[in-house]
DNA sequence: TCTTGACCCTCCAATGGTGGGAGGGCGTAC
DNA sequence: GTACGCCCTCCCACCATTGGAGGGTCAAGA
């Protein structure tokens, strides 16, 4: 196999079936007398957990580590969970920060008109001292939180 | 107010301030005739609002153009709240591929033992020809990358 | 007045994944 | 033989942010 074709069997763009090789995530490939890289069909397995791993939005430091895992027989499943549920706390983390903008978001959107006339509470809310997330605890001193004025 | 003062009343790091005006996303700041930065209330007001929408995940671009219609006081609100909604469908977007991968990932990992054995249903997933979402629609999930500066 | 330390300046580099492109070498079909 | 589609390497750009080197400024204290 080529590098397109591996690229087709795997979902991983040639750019980045090179780049992984250059930063050691996957080994180097073979090369045919041309130079051009030659991919056997266990190396598109490999890389092929690669792009799932990518999908689950591993990091490319992670995915090294899951497949030093994969490739150890004597692995203990407790540390593949283990790395995988730091990464599911880091994804929730992000879910909540964007959980945090969206909600903020749509309750200034929500009292904003969204007319011809210049006033929007979006706005004020963006320019005012303090924000007030929608329902969460509205303590005053909550910073990061979001309010509308009026 | 000296470029540290400015960044503590804003939030912005004093590097990201000049990287601000550098590219232009502020105006570049008055200097006193050491050289030195000088910000007047007017630019730290600009500045929190910058930061503001930093903190809700708008990209400097969007607040470019967020800025642009703060100062334009003949702007329709429409044109803000079309801004901030195309902004939360993008958030939402992201949230989605935040839920697939939590939802795949605690799937995978709850059939895991988490034992000193190496049999591991996460490590088998990943290396499966198809990844197994939890129960959502089986649709062939739409390649895209996932990319969140983190 | 001199020194010290905190601050500021500019310039350059790195991060993490990814894409784009230039300039040139292969491989194969016609 | 030639045209076209691959492949190669090398460099650059992106986005937002941080870090550091090398050097100037300011204010307080001895």
């Amino acid at each position: 196999m080529n590098i397109g074709e591996a690229s087709k069997a795997t979902g991983i763009s040639v750019k980045m079936l090179r780049y992984y090789e250059e930063i050691g995530l996957v080994r180097p490939a073979l090369r045919a007398n041309s130079g051009y890289r030659v991919y056997p069909d266990k190396s598109i397995a490999t890389l092929r957990f690669v792009r799932r791993a990518r999908d689950l939005g591993f990091q490319v430091k992670q995915i090294a580590a899951l497949l030093d895992l994969w490739q150890d027989g004597s692995r203990a499943s407790a540390d593949v969970k283990s790395l995988a549920m730091d990464h599911v706390r880091e994804l929730e983390q992000r879910r909540r920060e964007l959980d945090e903008m969206i909600g903020t978001l749509e309750h200034l959107a929500h009292h904003c008109q969204g007319d011809a006339r210049p006033d929007c509470p979006i706005l004020t809310g963006l320019s005012a001292e303090e924000v007030v997330p929608p329902k969460a605890a509205r303590k005053k001193s909550s910073r990061r939180s979001f309010a509308v004025a009026g």
